[in-house]
DNA sequence: TTGAAAGCGCTAACAT
DNA sequence: ATGTTAGCGCTTTCAA
């Protein structure tokens, strides 16, 4: 029979402590400008601890006019290893600043994350998904102070990942490139800008004209692309992401040719499959851990009013060597 | 030089639609009980969208004294690309709800939980890992009306998956079974359930004993694996998930030989990759729709104040054939 | 060094 | 059918 058993308040602490609620405030907040003698401090420190008071984020919010959550967007489908790391570097480092990460899952962020963001009240928005102006827009005005994952620096990384893609099979001296469009959904923005990175690069190193196709997630369709290349002397492949390039590799299998040999095959994101395709995928992958703290600091920096919140490159790629170029 | 642009607030929807504070909240949370004429709700409804009105979540919260945030938190490092479905799913029946989901990923969850669960003021929380009665009570305190921490229920289920696979390689006449056990993390509770639902299924149907191994996501390494299941007499082996029984796949290939011929492969989770791995992989999927419903149905109930929150299924296993078995 | 008091933007009795 | 009013729990001037 327990009473709705109310939450404790600021102000239970400040009766326990015996002092007002405004220097509970001062004490938990650690406000600058206020000189709290040791004494008092201890006193609302304690009490807040005896009661296991926590400040209700909603009041908080509301009073100070600001939050301090902060939203991480990832794209859809699967988490690796590496990312999660990533995301909990970043978590800890905006932990030690008094910031709250939480995330969103989500394979395409369309009207969502705006509501989402005002939802969950998040001062800061961060994606791992460059998101069109429009979007930035609609996030700052349902409350977020900084908005990263913008613009133009993500087309520039998108075309990024491209190159490498290119520069590598080029570095293998294969003489026309085919690029394997994903056959479904995949935002269309993404697609084309990786997809430009390897055209921009056959243009820029003289090869033949980029044949690029759609390739299912089946074996026997993707082997019909694989005849299409075959047939107009393509020697390397790069694969919007590592579930195409298998896919490839898959059709690759059934017509008896082999990777690199035939075809060099190369793909995006490493994922957890990707060292046991056959041939062991390669691939451009993320350092995630490494920006981790990076990009802590400058959502605090934008939070402190650093104004143009200028992200730096949020994923950078590398390229992953293996077998199959 | 844009002013510091204040958020658009409910009195300004008001003003604009010429009616009262309270109209719009009635109008904008569909209150029942109360009657608003056709007229007036359109009036309030056009305003709102013409401002592009958000309610401030805090100020909700505050007011309303419960908040329309749940909390998923999600085990340490990698997230599989089924889960992720999973996560969409249930947020989008959250969704359906004006409820909204974000997800915490974290190793363990200490002490930060309830602190996190408090920082975005969720009134539910949900996790994949069981969580004691002490976090479960920490929680609680935090504010958090429904608490959900998948306990007995899920073990069963576990279990589940494991003899689906059983069952289905006891179909295809294979007389002594492998278990491929992920090798670098994976909550070692989920995968010691599913390793028991195997071996339960080979003790009642008569089998060999069960010979578990450790496989890496390396093709060499795992050939090793391959020769000591052929070493011991294995023609069927069981993956923990998608990506070892690829592995699996890879080190048969690397000794020559095939599935389901020479050993019959299964995994679990259905990833994007599986049906263009080489074979293409008969694995155990989920029914991610039905059981994001129920998960979210369980939630809703639980805040509606049914009490034991016994929440059902959430995994629903189902078995996908392809060529590996 | 501390407290009193005025809101933050919203909801929900309680009028009308 | 709609408006008035009183908070929700906290921060933050401004006084003392």
């Amino acid at each position: 029979m327990r009473t709705p058993s109310r939450r404790v308040t600021s102000a239970d602490v400040a009766r326990e402590a015996g002092v007002s609620q405004t220097t509970v405030s001062f004490v938990l907040n650690d406000t600058r400008g206020q000189t709290i003698p040791e004494e008092t401090r201890r006193r609302v420190l304690d009490a807040a601890k005896r009661l296991d008071y926590r400040p209700r984020a909603s009041a908080r919010s509301l009073a100070a006019g600001r939050s301090d959550v902060v939203l991480l967007a990832l794209p859809g489908l699967p988490i690796s290893a590496n990312l999660s790391r990533f995301i909990e570097q970043l978590a800890a480092a905006l932990a030690g600043h008094g910031l709250s990460l939480v995330t969103h899952l989500a394979e395409g962020h369309g009207r969502q994350l705006p509501d989402l963001c005002a939802a969950v009240d998040a001062s800061a928005v961060i994606s791992l998904i460059p998101f069109d102006e429009e979007t930035t827009e609609a996030l700052h005005r349902a409350g977020a102070q900084v908005v990263l994952g913008t613009g133009q620096q993500a087309r520039a990384e998108l075309q990024e990942i491209g190159r490498l893609q290119a520069e590598h099979l080029v570095g293998l001296g294969r003489g026309r490139l085919g690029y394997a469009l994903p056959a479904e959904h995949a935002s269309q923005w993404r697609v084309q800008e990786r997809l430009r990175g390897v055209a921009m690069t056959c243009a820029e190193r003289g090869l033949g004209e980029l044949l690029p196709l759609a390739v299912d997630l089946d074996p026997a369709p993707a082997a019909l692309a694989v005849d299409e290349w075959v047939r107009a002397g393509v020697t390397g492949v790069c694969a919007y992401n590592d579930e195409t390039a298998m896919a490839v590799l898959a059709g690759m299998h059934l017509r008896g040719l082999r990777a690199p040999d035939d075809i060099a095959v190369i793909g995006v994101g490493d994922i957890p499959a990707a060292p046991v395709s056959i041939p062991p995928l390669t691939t451009v992958g993320f350092d995630y851990e490494l920006t981790g703290r990076d990009l802590a600091q400058t959502v605090l920096d934008g939070l402190a009013g650093a104004k143009p919140s200028t992200q730096d490159s949020i994923s950078r790629p590398l390229l992953v060597r293996r077998a199959s170029a």
